[in-house]
DNA sequence: AAACACGGTTGACTTGGATCAAGCTTACGC
DNA sequence: GCGTAAGCTTGATCCAAGTCAACCGTGTTT
């Protein structure tokens, strides 16, 4: 593992994490617990890990026996084939959850790479599937989360398979800001994570193509564009430009 | 629901249909169940529907309650986006699962239509998630599958996002290949249910491409096609060329 | 402070797949 | 058995995005 955090041999570490007393709980998975189940939940999600920019949560073909909760910071999760093609299968903020893909076959799958320093819970598996058969809120929850993944990806689908370059970077757009809105943040400003090669993997476009997009966007005045720093100006003229024929 | 089976107002009939002797089991839900779990299971999947071809199974936005497991048939998911735009989501056949990516809003968000005559075994998604709190080996298979549908997604977004048209052929044509396997039939020579332009929009393509493609591994000796029916000739060569720089 | 590297922008040119259009095949209804 | 429609094939042309290449901006290292 060439990015491990190097000159700190412990990368994780036991530290008091609580669900009942993070922020995130309304997004994460404890969602509709009752304050006794909250406390069941704590006992099993206790170990956190912290992870530099760069690092790697998991590799694929690497053993699977947690999932994560991101704390915070930003991921992203790619597949790589042999000739060295790489796919961004997705990018994940605090409260999303990381690792879903390993319980197939109890192996990971995909790589998820830390985009900035993050922390993140770990929760291992076998005891949240035995946690969840006891308590039926946090097994629904789960499989919907699940499901909400599902979901996910069949939009990334549509976004590939019929959308244009600028569709699927207003898309794009439009689905970050939504996303930092509903953790607190400003809606029309922020700043990427992700290099334009990581957007463009993700869209399904290079990456000279997603920077003359953001040119575009900016000379239409839909957005202001300063390297990693945006700032969304007409959010109806994205949504419009998604979807130009309705 | 313009395409419902008309002159037969009950397409939902009850009829003992039992896990416990269906040949798919190794393939569906039941896997890995003791006999005794499985009887419990039977007592859950006893509502089977017939599906005429082209009939959809649930449409998008009706209100979630179960999830169908494949009995016999083939099917379609598909998205559809206000100006026409159609992503086909997935094919599906025997044994597979439908529905899972209703449990996320308790509302479908894609269409299942029936490619050809079909049956399946609905399965009350309530009572499924609380014999699951019992059968410990039913939860975690059913995570499985769940899992395996994000990877699958996965591997879609893969060849969406960086195949070239003629790589995403030859991956689909292997893919059924080997599903078709699985399920006891030929590898090398099958009937395609779908039309040209529903295998595009699976692989975002116009049908025209796809049909250009199939001339050309006609051509090059890869395969054998007569409009749906195909024989595989070549394996290797296919291989091959979904990965041209390997 | 200079030098380097990485990421981003922009331009010129190419190309794979889309589009438009015509004809063919197969299956089905009358 | 004939007519029609739906689906498939093939050709000609076009264009959105890819490729190749030069240059710029910013931040880090020495």
């Amino acid at each position: 593992m060439p990015s491990e955090s190097s000159g700190n041999a412990i990368s994780l570490s036991i530290l008091k994490t609580a669900c009942s007393n993070c922020n995130l709980r309304e997004l994460c998975l404890p969602l509709g617990l009752t304050n006794d189940e909250l406390k069941r939940l704590d006992d099993l999600v206790s170990i956190r890990r912290r992870l530099k920019r760069g690092d790697r949560l998991y590799s694929s073909g690497a053993p699977f026996d947690a999932i994560y909760a991101i704390r915070s910071g930003f991921f992203k999760t790619d597949v790589l084939i042999e000739d060295g093609r790489e796919q961004v299968t997705g990018f994940q903020m605090a409260g999303e959850l990381l690792g879903l893909d390993g319980i197939s076959t109890e192996h990971h799958t995909c790589n998820a790479i830390a985009l900035e320093d993050s922390e993140v819970c770990a929760i291992p598996f076998p005891r949240l599937e035995s946690l969840s058969r006891e308590i039926h809120t946090l097994q629904h929850h789960f499989h919907k989360v699940m499901s909400r993944e599902i979901v996910r990806d069949h939009g990334v689908m549509m976004l590939l398979g019929t959308m244009r370059a600028e569709e699927r970077l207003a898309a794009f757009l439009l689905n970050l800001s939504q996303r930092f809105t509903a953790r607190g943040f400003s809606h029309a400003e922020f700043y990427l994570r992700m290099t334009r090669e990581e957007i463009g993997s993700y869209l399904g476009l290079k990456l000279e193509t997603v920077s003359r997009s953001f040119s575009r966007f900016q000379e239409e005045g839909y957005i202001a564009v300063q390297q990693k720093h945006i700032r969304i100006l007409n959010v109806p003229g994205l949504k419009a430009l998604m979807n130009p024929r309705a």
